[in-house]
RNA sequence: GGGCUCGUGGUGCAGCCUGGUUAGCACACUGGACUGUCAAUCCAGAGGUCGCGGGUUCAAGUCCCGUCGAGCCCGCCA
């Protein structure tokens, strides 16, 4: 029953006839969405990537075509040809861009059949996840998903057009390289040729755009796939993709400028939004101290207050304590939430220790007084406490004492958590935001050391390599993030390019001389041949394409993503390989059994 | 590694708390009717290992334990 396409060209797409088109003869082909069976007349609307457009089959004008519209079902791929002509009065559909015509079929060649679909192909139908990545073929035939890919393919589209034009080399970078120390875990790739040998799949080019740059390459991208085996979220996934960029011979300003230009640019092209330019900067103490957060949501205030000196030898000797030790208080003022539930506000402190503090004290402000478990202990302090936050009746505060940065993380994460909550996010537009100084280290107390806390090659500030020895917390560094409505997006830094320093930094980190040669020789060889000043950043693209697509999810923007184990339910990797495929790589499967 | 939520015809859900008729509804599907619909309409029909395994009970979709899968979160993600 079904045929081929034979002569016939396409002349138009399901998304392009209007008015002015009537008269003319096309091809449309496409699949059937819809069909409406009148006896008679059957309405069949006709779906490609572009639109839909309504195709009338009566009897009276061609028998054959309309004989075989009656066996049409949903999701056919069909060819038809016949007459554009505008719709009789009164049956126009504003719904539709092609709602004023409709095609009068004088044929219709069926070229293929679909089997019932396992969900229907529309937007908003809400189907399990499992289900849709199980057919994802389908799933994606759904217009607004593929909307979601003509965007990321505009971002793209903007990026390579923006950097092409500022001499920007798009270069490739190898999948098959080596496994380096810190980071996150990485995927391996185990070698025929050096059994017992592996290679790792990259977590990011850095090393090899720092070596572009050594290379004399001066302005390098990439649009490239990034692997990192961490457990998944809703913004992460085991393969993702980057914007990676790197350059030479700029200072961080020159370079964020660069950056900002490529930023407005997608946000024009993509979305016809003009964002000011210099975006606003925070350094990351002042981000912390303000919004308990490195990549705060500016878009609404809630900004936290210190409180401290309020605390130090007062009656509430959980916070005295913490004061004492050299810990903080951090306040919360939330207006107008005095009148949450004993059950909201156990809530919070439940969230409050899942966020690591060790407690959480609310409070409300009544007429009467301070409403809170702790009340009697703040009585002292009260006036000076709502007069340091204006809080007044009716307002929640929230405080916890705590080290730094611990006391302000847990209340920044409340803060988005309650702005969320209370519909204080507003749906539109863009806050960008740059977050400079980070520090240049962390202390991880699991691993009794210092941490990078962009990476390792990254370049403190001039003013602080003396820091470096003896007094390394106090460090800054020349990195940068990008946060847009409050997630990051990027982030980069300026790096070391002499190898005396990166020397050290190895030290510091615990890296010692043998293992740095071993492990990185390669850079710290180049290091002394020669290398300029470089710097660069990369954007989580799947992150970005989200925000502007209005995804809550990675996943919608990324045509074939994995579940939160890891696993694609359509092909269904991973899965086990042939015992003859280990044997030739030299691997042997142990059994793990239930307990490992 | 941990916490929470979910799993019932193809899809989305109800039934579970309080065990006991033939497991119900909508959409999709199949057949029929119908010449202006656009979520077409009307009539009829088919379709279920209630994720899987075990237990309690006279009796389990329902209660208990385990397990698998999906989602969200904590940890993790330089």
């Amino acid at each position: 029953m079904t045929e081929g396409l034979g002569s016939w060209k396409r002349t138009h797409t399901c998304g392009a006839l209007r008015a002015a088109d009537a008269g003319t003869t096309v091809t449309l082909m496409g699949w059937a969405h819809r069909r409406r069976d009148h006896g008679g007349l059957i309405f069949l609307d006709l779906r490609d990537r572009t639109g839909l457009t309504q195709c009338v089959f009566n009897p009276a004008a061609s028998a054959a075509a309309h004989g075989r519209a009656e066996a049409v079902r949903g999701e056919f791929v069909l060819a038809v040809r016949g007459a554009v002509a505008r719709r009789p009065d009164g049956t126009l559909n504003p719904k539709l861009a092609t709602g004023e015509i409709e095609v009068h079929a004088s044929e219709l060649r069926i070229l293929n059949e679909a089997r019932a679909l396992p969900f229907p192909i529309e937007d908003e139908v809400e189907v399990d996840e499992l289900v849709r990545l199980q057919y994802r073929y389908l799933d994606l035939r759904r217009p607004s998903l593929y909307r979601n890919f003509a965007l990321r393919d505009a971002v793209c589209r903007a990026v390579r057009d923006h950097l092409h034009g500022h001499g920007f080399l798009e270069v490739e970078t190898p999948f098959l390289t080596r496994s380096t120390p810190e980071g996150a875990r990485d995927f391996l790739v185990p070698s025929r040729l050096s059994p017992g040998s592996f290679y790792a799949l990259p977590q990011s080019p850095q090393l090899f755009k720092q070596l572009l740059m050594v290379a004399g390459f001066e302005r390098y991208f990439q649009i490239v796939r990034c692997f990192r085996d961490e457990d998944l979220r809703k913004d992460r996934q085991p393969e993702f993709t980057q914007i990676d960029i790197e350059t030479s011979f700029l200072g961080r300003d020159d370079f964020l400028a660069l950056v900002e230009g490529m930023v407005a640019e997608v946000l024009r092209r993509v979305h016809g939004v003009e964002v000011a330019a210099p975006f606003p900067r925070l350094t990351y103490g002042e981000a912390l101290a303000r919004y308990g957060s490195d990549k705060p949501d500016t878009r609404y205030g809630l900004e936290l207050a210190d409180v401290t000196a309020l605390f130090r030898g007062a009656a509430f000797q959980a916070f005295a304590r913490v004061v004492e030790a050299g810990g903080v208080v951090k306040a919360l003022r939330v207006p107008g939430a005095g009148g949450l539930s004993r059950k909201e506000a156990d809530d919070l402190v439940t969230a409050a220790r899942s966020y690591g503090a060790k407690g959480l004290v609310w409070v409300k402000v009544t007429p009467e007084g301070l409403a809170s478990p702790v009340a009697k202990f703040l009585e002292p302090v009260r006036p000076a406490l709502l007069e340091a936050l204006g809080a007044g009746v009716g307002d929640l505060v929230l405080l916890v004492g705590d080290a730094m940065p611990t006391a302000a993380l847990v209340l920044g994460r409340l803060r988005s958590d309650l702005a969320q909550r209370r519909g204080l996010v507003p749906t539109a537009g863009y806050a960008l935001l740059w977050i400079v100084d980070f520090p240049m280290f962390e202390w991880s107390e699991a691993e009794r050391r210092w941490q990078a806390m962009h990476h390792p090659f990254t370049a403190p500030r001039d003013e602080d390599l003396p820091l470096l020895e003896g007094r390394p917390a106090e460090a800054l560094a020349k990195a940068y993030d990008l946060v847009l409505n409050g997630q990051e997006i990027g982030g980069g830094s300026i790096r070391i390019h002499q190898q005396a320093i990166q020397q050290k930094v190895f030290e510091l980190l615990g890296i010692g001389k043998d293992e740095a040669r071993a492990k990185f020789g390669f850079l710290l060889d180049a290091l002394e041949f020669g290398a300029p000043p470089m710097g660069g950043i990369a954007f989580g693209l799947d992150r970005l394409v989200a925000i502007l697509a209005g995804e809550e999810s990675i996943r919608e923007v990324i045509a074939f993503p994995k579940t939160q184990k890891g696993s694609d339910p359509m092909t269904e990797a991973p899965a086990p390989v042939s015992p003859a495929q280990l044997r030739e790589l030299g691997i042997g499967v142990l059994d793990l059994g239930k307990d490992r």
